[in-house]
DNA sequence: GGACTGACCAACC
DNA sequence: AGGTTGGCCAGTC
């Protein structure tokens, strides 16, 4: 009955939906950690999809560029919202991961029990 | 009911 | 050092 084994999209919007203001994540980090390298297809189709409403918006490649999600209305939206949230960009116009990379405690579940 | 599609990443050579 | 392929799950026609 665990909503985690739903599916792994549940999964990706869980850990989605923990990420902070100002903080952005990587399909390919989402993806490794929810149990698969490969998964990080998965992660990206599941923000697609976006049928709830989840800061997809912070979620990105793993180069720092948005694919402009069709939810958002593009990827300059996209990038607008991070920057409102303050995202640090670089000169180039991407995401500092090196900065704005959220890194879980390896337990997402902080409202599990809440 | 079956096959294709779809916001990607990492190992292999 | 770079180019190519494999793989996962769910939704749609």
């Amino acid at each position: 009955m665990e909503k985690t084994r739903s599916g792994f999209f549940q999964q990706v919007y869980r850990l989605v939906s923990t990420i902070p203001e100002g903080k952005v994540m990587t399909y390919g980090q989402i993806a490794r950690m929810l149990g698969g390298r490969y998964s990080a297809r998965l992660v990206g189709f599941a923000m697609s999809s976006c049928p709830v409403h989840l800061p997809a918006h912070r979620v990105i490649n793993r180069k720092g560029e948005m694919a402009g999600g069709l939810i958002f209305g593009g990827a300059e939206a996209q990038r607008a919202l991070l920057v409102a949230e303050g995202v640090p960009f670089l000169m180039d116009g991407r995401v500092d991961l090196a900065r704005a990379r959220h890194t879980p405690s390896q337990n997402a579940n902080s409202f599990c029990s809440g």
